[in-house]
DNA sequence: TCCATATTTCCACTATTATGGAAATATTGG
DNA sequence: CCAATATTTCCATAATAGTGGAAATATGGA
């Protein structure tokens, strides 16, 4: 079941740390951010954020990979393209007049 | 703080039952869905329908108005388009190549 | 006014999630 | 091998969220 995923990344997402470090590894690009500075910039015990990258990790959300004695985390594009289809997926049954403005939306706050 | 309306979006969202309710009112386009009728199609008690309606709206995703003895809830396409964007907004900092694929994905999906 | 219908509020109980101290694991350099 | 650094795992405690019975409120019709 999709929604099984959607809802594990919502989960992950709906919690101001977890959201925070989800948007600062987004910003951070493909190069990502290691625990620790992600840990400082937040200011959160390097523990309780290990719980937290691993609840964004396993909802797929972000990816960690050692780099030497850090591990290096990067935000997950494919993941929050696939979040966003789930949530539009159904939002025009031919009635393009919805959808249209949304996609206006995200598209100027994009690119 | 802008943050404090998309956490609670995302948390709203962050439940399998009101995963469905809003879906479910997404599809059922701007007419909407009288409480009864949703908590018939998703097998809620009645109660606790409200409740999550309650947590929808207060979150503003949703909006409910009185027609009759029920009350129609219809699903709020400004909200949701504006989590997304809230989601998207810095993700290409100057690399569009990284945003693109994600924007052609959803409009793929939607329209 | 009285009854049936639709939905909500109140409230207590249960379940899930968040947090961080302490100890463990992994890596690099001396 | 040992010490320092980076991060994780284990675990218990605290906080938050979900659930539905029972009663309350709102509306429309006889």
């Amino acid at each position: 079941m999709e929604s099984k995923l959607a809802l594990s990344q919502l989960s992950a997402l709906a919690q101001e740390n977890r959201l925070a470090v989800f948007r600062l590894l987004v910003k951070a690009g493909p190069d990502g951010l290691p625990a620790g500075e992600i840990a400082v910039a937040l200011d959160v015990p390097p523990n309780t954020l290990s719980a937290q990258l691993n609840i964004l990790s396993n909802a797929g959300l972000i990816e960690g990979a050692r780099q030497g004695r850090s591990i290096i985390y990067t935000a997950n594009y494919d993941a929050i393209s696939g979040l966003i289809v789930f949530l539009m997926e159904d939002c025009c049954q031919g009635r393009a007049e919805i959808c249209t403005p949304i996609m206006a939306a995200a598209q100027s706050a994009c690119c």
